[in-house]
RNA sequence: CGGGGUGUAGCGUAGCCCGGUAUCGCGCCACAUUUGGGAUGUGGAGGUCGUAGGUUCGAAUCCUGCCACCCCGACCA
């Protein structure tokens, strides 16, 4: 029914990508790799901010700001960490520009060099530990948890919108505790917020677990993550929660006075999600028509259609209208009435469901007569007269929403159920990696070098190590060697 | 960063091999008829052919550099 979306069948990759741009979430900017994110695709993020924020203040964090350059030194004090960033940094060495001489335009003014150049940051760790050692003197400052809602650049060879940018969109906790068991604790509550984040609110089911050392992050000792799957049968890492040991204290000089006396180093955590969220969102639901977003995240939930014929008619529909609008809002149902003249009810029908818009409700001079509304639902696409006697259509409406809230995750849940398949052969995990996708779940031997060997012959690679990973014995499915339990393999975003 | 491809009106495109100032559709503007699944007719506006050079009497077309996007690879919490 939409004009030319391309099929999901046909080409994933190009489907994504124009569906992107066709519901005006967002587009690629001037600058290579980066996007500017549209009111609408914005909107949802606000939306997704907003409840996170909520869940952070709730779990005793507070939002602070850290400033956006880093000084180069700081990168290289944290050994694993300088390693894992280095080759991904936007570099600030001039602050200035003048005037070419020969009238071409502006260039960088050579006299304005920096003495230290600085580097975007691609994450804080680092400013934000150099300020922990002067917040930190005692037990008595601890525990530290702090938030940040900020941008942050990685110059990624190969970007895609929201998946993969060099500038995106995130949060950044960094907390700092006087026990590694507090730490770690922080480090499980996080992605159990994240987790839940996900699964509530994106309607998106995500396995808990943890990394292996290959995917860990560059600093951590320990890194535990959600990982979802993607319609494709491709993995998506959706949230990240580290738990730092006391590596970067070590590297800042972060201690601090024990109740007992003595002097010690502090226990760190950070943990992040970032707009890629919004491409988990997109790929997790949407369908060959368009988008399909969960009634919590979406920007409106409702969106009222008037079918009419002249003013008249407009002006009697609309009292019903405004009337149905006021009971939504009272109820805290958001819904915009698209009452312009410009375009067809047929337009407006295909674009609200290119949007996402979880229900659409159509109102003509037919349903005046009939004291009915039109409800149509975005996921099923299934479409129904209700009587407004039967019950309040805001009770409705809710029902309704709540309904659809669960079935999408529902429908997700069971994709995915589908597409986690145990194997337990060399031969039958390429066969099923090439023919189907989706999660492997297989035995292996716990090195490094049996995840890399795997990644090179197959693109595979361990999503993670199941948190509710049930103990038992098996044997590699690659090297033979023994095995305690099975951990999660997919082809990753 | 390596290999391949693409770049022509807001969007999608023809023309390029074989050089002579650009085709078509959607969208946009005006008017009329329309309005329960992307309306129809008539008229109209809109172009530094990605960009900078070169070859030529003449370049969208041939040559070179650069930029961006897409695909594959490498890289990547």
């Amino acid at each position: 029914m939409s004009k030319g979306l391309p099929k999901r069948s046909e080409d994933y990759s190009l489907w994504y990508n124009e569906l992107v741009k066709r519901a005006d979430l967002a587009e690629n900017s001037p600058v290579r790799g980066c996007m500017v994110i549209k009111p609408y695709g914005y909107s949802i993020w606000e939306k997704m901010q907003a409840e996170l924020d909520r869940m952070f203040k709730e779990t005793g964090h507070t939002n602070a700001y850290f400033p956006l350059f880093i000084p180069k030194s700081f990168l290289s004090k944290e050994a694993s960490h300088v390693e894992g960033f280095a080759k991904e940094c936007a570099v600030v060495t001039h602050y200035r520009l003048k005037n070419a001489e020969d009238g071409s335009g502006v260039i960088v003014d050579p006299e304005a060099k920096l003495e230290e150049e600085l580097i975007v940051r691609p994450t804080s760790e680092t400013v934000i530990w150099s300020t922990y050692k002067n917040w930190i003197q005692s037990y008595r400052d601890l525990p530290l948890l702090v938030n940040q809602w900020a941008n942050v650049v990685r110059w990624e060879m190969r970007t895609r919108l929201f998946l993969r940018t060099t500038e995106f969109l995130w949060q950044e906790g960094h907390t700092a505790h006087a026990t590694a068991k507090e730490a770690m604790a922080e480090t499980v509550q996080m992605m159990n917020v994240y987790a839940q984040f996900a699964e509530e609110f994106m309607a998106l089911p995500v396995v808990k677990g943890k990394k292996s050392a290959n995917e860990r992050f560059a600093g951590a000792d320990e890194t535990l993550c959600i990982e979802a799957l993607m319609q494709d049968g491709k993995a998506l890492q959706a949230g990240t929660s580290h738990f730092l040991g006391q590596n970067f204290a070590k590297a800042f000089e972060v201690k601090f006075a024990t109740k007992e006396g003595g002097l010690d180093y502090v226990w760190g955590t950070s943990w992040g999600v970032s707009t890629r969220l919004m491409g988990a969102l997109i790929m997790a639901h949407s369908d060959d028509n368009g988008l399909v977003l969960p009634p919590k995240l979406a920007p409106f939930q409702v969106v009222i259609v008037p079918i009419y014929r002249g003013e008249e008619e407009l002006a009697l529909i609309s009292v019903k209208a405004n009337e149905i609008m006021a009971d939504l809002r009272k109820a805290g149902i958001s819904v915009k009435y698209d009452d312009r003249d410009t375009q067809k009810p047929g337009w407006k029908f295909a674009e609200y469901e290119l949007k996402g818009v979880p229900i659409r409700i159509g109102l003509g001079p037919r349903d005046l007569e009939n004291k009915t509304i039109e409800i149509a639902r975005r996921d099923t696409l299934t479409k129904e007269s209700f009587h407004w006697e039967e019950m309040p259509i805001a009770q409705k409406i809710g029902n309704l929403l709540e309904e659809i809230q669960e079935q999408i995750y529902q429908k997700a849940f069971d994709f995915r159920k589908e597409n986690t398949r145990e194997v337990n052969s060399w031969e039958e995990f390429k066969d099923v990696l090439e023919s189907k996708a989706g999660f492997l779940s297989a035995h292996w031997d716990g090195t490094s070098e049996t995840e890399e060997k795997i990644k090179e012959l197959t693109k595979a690679t361990i999503r993670c190590i199941p948190l509710d990973q049930v103990q038992e014995s098996g044997n590699c499915i690659y090297s033979g060697q023994p095995s305690v339990g099975r951990v999660l393999f997919a082809k990753a975003y």
